[in-house]
DNA sequence: ATGTGC
């Protein structure tokens, strides 16, 4: 049993090297209850076999809202160096470009309330939800291909937004270099009549009003004010990025000898990122991050549209302006300092979001200044947040952040613990209206199934990898 | 997360 060296209130270290392997230390960003949850499960363990993989730089990385996932942790950032070191299709997981964007309105409280269960009910019906729900739009291949190839700018130039959005992407919503070639028929068919649509499990569309600012300078240039209206979306890329994700985590399992490469856990696969299979896989993954933004921007549109109606105002009276689009499952090529030398690293955030300080070349000239925006929604009842990348973030985690409250119950104990009545009462209590498609969708996303977002919060703020801006509360969710 | 399990 690894016992972790506390370095000092929020960071933790665990260091295995014993000289003669390869490994890293591991790091974990948590305060002390945080990292107890953490030590009663396999998190840590998991975190452990990842700081094996070839080429890791520096540490792997747990985050404060750290947990259990597929072979990696969730909640984790794993760098590898972009000449000798691997690619992993677990160190991204199953929802390629699961993320979240926010769109603030010009409405306030008192102008929602009224009106908030007819908007609800409007937003249900104009977005699908749900496992395996359809979209509105009926793609063909070659209009696929472009989606692939465009990502949020596909959505823009086909009426579904303007280029503000484009803009106000992570990547401007676009990879470039995804390539359909390397997308198997099985994701096409899956994926094309899913653009456009929600999906299910902890993905959900909110509505939410600032219930505290703590940075008055950031919160007006993001264009809020305390008890505004906001929307929050969270969403991936559907079973697209699934299917993606289970083909080349099969194409890497089996050239894992072929490249003599040993693992502590055979859902570490992965292959060299400068080799054939792992070309292909980051063309692909890609392929699934641009669906993914279009997938949101579509999404948008149909938000905005839904707000338009209902209140009867125009798109200029009501200045829907998207804030930012954060992804949360990715990996990609970025430049990090190593031992005082700058060098390109391929980046895994796994339920993690880019965090990047002010004066960050690939900021849009907007937020420059102040740093990047991140959103870390909460569960379905609780507070989300409003942060901005900090000082310390490429320092201590490769530019990264925390990108939720974490599970703490088990979908399965959430339902053997909990009724669908209970949950709806706990936000009925909290005056926050819920329109989903089932029970379960209801039960196994209760609040008591979730860490404290605020704690999450309060490590990142403190260790200055991402600052507080504002506290948003829930008002009105829709969700699969 | 996901046409939810070999």
């Amino acid at each position: 049993m690894h016992t972790p060296k506390k370095i000092n209130d929020m960071i933790y270290e665990i260091d295995s090297r014993d000289g003669i392997s390869t490994n890293m230390p591991v790091r974990i960003y948590a305060d002390k209850l945080i990292l107890e949850k953490m030590l009663s499960d396999r998190t840590i363990n998991q975190a452990i076999n990842v700081s094996y993989l070839p080429g890791i730089q520096k540490y792997a990385i747990i985050l404060p809202d750290g947990h259990e996932g597929y072979g990696f942790p969730v909640g984790g950032v794993a760098a590898m160096d972009a000449e000798d070191g691997v690619i992993s299709p677990g160190g991204v997981g199953y929802d390629i470009n699961c993320g979240v964007r926010l769109l603030r309105t010009t409405l306030f409280e008192n102008d929602l309330r009224p009106k908030l269960k007819n908007l609800i009910y409007d937003l249900f019906d104009s977005i699908p939800t749900g496992v395996g729900s359809g979209s509105k739009t009926r793609l063909k291949n070659s209009q696929l291909d472009d989606v692939i190839n465009t990502g949020v700018k596909w959505a823009v130039d086909h009426g579904y937004g303007n280029k503000d959005d484009i803009e106000n992407c992570e990547e401007n919503g676009c990879m470039q270099k995804a390539d359909q070639n390397l997308v198997s028929n099985k994701a096409y068919k899956r994926g094309i009549p899913q653009l456009g649509s929600l999906g299910s499990g902890n993905h959900f569309l909110e509505i939410q009003k600032v219930d505290e600012i703590y940075d008055e300078h950031a919160a007006q240039i993001m264009g809020i004010a305390k008890n505004q209206i906001t929307v929050l979306t969270h969403c991936g890329s559907r079973g697209f990025g699934h299917q993606i994700c289970s083909d080349y985590l099969k194409i890497s399992t089996q050239a894992l000898s072929k490249y003599r490469i040993n693992l502590r856990d055979k859902e570490l696969a992965c292959v060299p990122n400068n080799s054939d299979e792992g070309e292909s896989y980051r063309k692909a993954m890609f392929a699934a991050l641009n669906f993914a933004w279009c997938n949101r921007q579509m999404i948008t549109y149909w938000t905005r549209k839904s707000f338009e109606k209902i209140f009867r105002q125009s798109e200029e009276d009501l200045e829907m302006d998207l804030i930012y689009d954060v992804s949360h499952n990715i990996a990609k090529i970025e430049n990090h300092t190593v031992n005082n030398r700058l060098k390109p690293l391929v980046v895994h955030r796994k339920g993690a979001t880019r965090a990047l300080p002010a004066h960050h070349d690939a900021l849009p000239a907007k937020y420059k200044n102040i740093g990047q925006p991140v959103f870390i929604p909460g569960s379905m009842g609780t507070a989300s947040w409003i942060l901005l990348g900090g000082k310390n973030s490429m320092d201590l985690s490769f530019g990264s952040t925390a990108h939720g409250a974490g599970r703490i119950l088990s979908r399965t104990r959430a339902r053997h613990n909990y009724t669908k009545s209970q949950v709806q009462k706990f936000l009925n209590d909290r005056g926050i209206f819920i329109k989903s498609r089932t029970s379960n969708g209801i039960v196994e996303e209760t609040p008591h199934a979730y860490k404290d977002v605020d704690k999450i919060v309060n490590v990142s703020h403190n260790l200055n990898i991402a600052t507080k801006v504002a506290r948003l509360i829930p008002i009105g969710v829709i969700k699969g």
